[in-house]
DNA sequence: TGCTGCACTTGATATTTATGCAACAATAAC
DNA sequence: GTTATTGTTGCATAAATATCAAGTGCAGCA
């Protein structure tokens, strides 16, 4: 059966003949015409009795109608609603996205953003895993450095500049590495499963670093930093307060440290869900303001 | 909106992949993959998250799928009841005739209709209105005699042999009739709005009767007849019962009058109504076994 | 790692189906 | 009778769909 027959009655029903049906769905009255004795041919039964000046409805096109009408309201009102979720976004957004990165960076983004689309819902789920979008349903996932490949879509959300940070105490002991290459007689503390080999610009090659810690939380690195214990590669933003503080100072500046990219993955271009477009248009308008991206964008030397 | 694309998603997410809704519904899977895509187009939303190895519902794919699965599976129960009415005919069948036809002849046709199709029910309608069959709803109509043009289809039912005839004290006192021509000297009632030239067989030409009384009810020309009053044309079958008893005679048998049509009309024959047919047929049946009809069928002489 | 199988996508082409136009037929209203 | 309106039909064309084949990304396995 063909449902858009159906519904093509329907209409026909309503507005009481063929040719009004026609001009209010724009098509042609022999299309109509052929049509019904098509969905009259798949049902075998004649619907509509028709002489050339009056429709009148058989038994069996009234029950069809009494049956089907109010269905296929309901398919339109469901298309209906649907399609307006495109212009007036709501309902439930899921993301996903580091921890640290979460708490020490995007919340501000949260907020604002749920400030600023109070009918959407958020759903924000803060874990280091490595999450199957697709399969658990997540709209948006925030990640930070390099990719797996994946048939997802990247978008690059910033570039945060990085620095080497250890406490004024421990430089004071261990002295304050003038070049990168001195850093090999440091305490270098670095994130888990990330490579030891420090790149800098105006530095030609990798520094090889070892130090006695790895730990896959920056924050618990910063802790150790404070108690004097070694140099570490750090968001520049992340340890701002403590050197204005004077808990911390950045050493080595002129060897600009390579930056951490953060990118924002989600399944498909295609019907983008409008929610996942705010959301990443929303971040990119918050994100473009803050000095702690995009300053030191340029990896090359200089400041 | 394609309702046709909204069932075939429908059924992908019951199947659970592409591939199996393309076997179960025998086309290509490919197709299926064209239509959906075409469908999110037009709602312009995304409703399935496709990999090559799973898929998954989005938010609105649930949606769309929570409210227009059980609207789907309505109409195509609506659509089957629909068809079975084709092998089970049920439901009211509407009939009209004229009062006396369905009095005297049909009632024993619909008698056993009605014992032989339990599950259908009879609006008989008697009348010797002309009904517009469209208008009223009515499935079928048996009519009498000439036939006014219209767009209904006719099916000849029956071919009613007439006779005239007197009661035996008349003829005693105005003389029988030999031949048709004496009937001019003779009280010959006839039927309201019919002709007053009447034709047989064996005879050259019509014969202008006259008579001081015409009426609608030939129930009630016979009451007349039964009072000795003059001669009219009727259907044998209808006074034959007044002949057994010698109440009436029939004469001028040698000249065999003009029968009278019966005729079936109903609007369509293009998925003529089961229930229609099987009236039709039955009917056929029933007065394939009178010998009111048929039996003198042969317009010319003879018998 | 590389291989294999699976599931959806895409492209090119052929075939089927639907559509628009115009002429037509039937009827209701004047 | 004449006219206007309504549904139907024939034909040429446009659109949808099927078919077949190749491509892509993923998962399981050796």
């Amino acid at each position: 059966m063909n449902l858009n027959d159906v519904s093509l009655f329907i209409r026909i029903v309503e507005t009481g003949s063929f040719t009004s049906a026609a001009e209010s769905l724009g098509i042609q009255k022999s299309t109509i015409s052929r049509r019904i004795a098509q969905l009259e041919d798949d049902l075998g039964v004649r619907l509509l009795q028709r002489t050339t000046r009056k429709l009148k409805l058989t038994d069996d096109g009234e029950e069809l109608f009494a049956r089907c009408q109010p269905l296929i309201n309901e398919l339109d009102t469901a298309k209906d609603h649907l399609s307006s979720t495109q212009i007036n976004p709501r309902g439930r957004l899921r993301l996903t996205m580091p921890s640290e990165l979460g708490v020490f960076m995007m919340n501000e983004v949260v907020g604002t953003f749920m400030k600023r689309y109070p009918q959407i819902m958020l759903e924000v789920e803060l874990s280091s895993r490595i999450i199957d979008l697709i399969e658990e349903g997540v709209d948006l996932a925030i990640r930070v450095g390099e990719l797996a490949d994946s048939s997802l879509i990247a978008r690059r959300v910033a570039t945060v500049s990085r620095g080497l940070y250890a406490s004024p105490a421990y430089l004071e002991t261990h002295g304050t590495p003038q070049t990168p290459d001195d850093l090999q007689n440091h305490e270098c503390y670095g994130v888990l499963k990330t490579v030891d080999q420090w790149e800098f610009g105006n530095w030609d090659e990798g520094v090889e670093v070892k130090g006695k810690l790895k730990a896959n939380s920056i924050s618990f690195i910063r802790e150790i930093l404070l108690q004097d214990m070694g140099i570490a590669r750090m968001p520049k933003v992340f340890c701002r307060d403590s050197v204005q503080q004077g808990k911390l100072v950045e050493i080595l500046e002129g060897y600009v440290s390579s930056p951490i990219e953060v990118n924002a993955l989600y399944p498909s271009r295609r019907h983008l869900n409008p929610k996942v477009r705010l959301f990443i248009d929303h971040m990119m308008e918050m994100i473009g303001d803050h000095p702690w991206v995009n300053e030191q964008m340029v990896m090359p030397v200089s400041n």
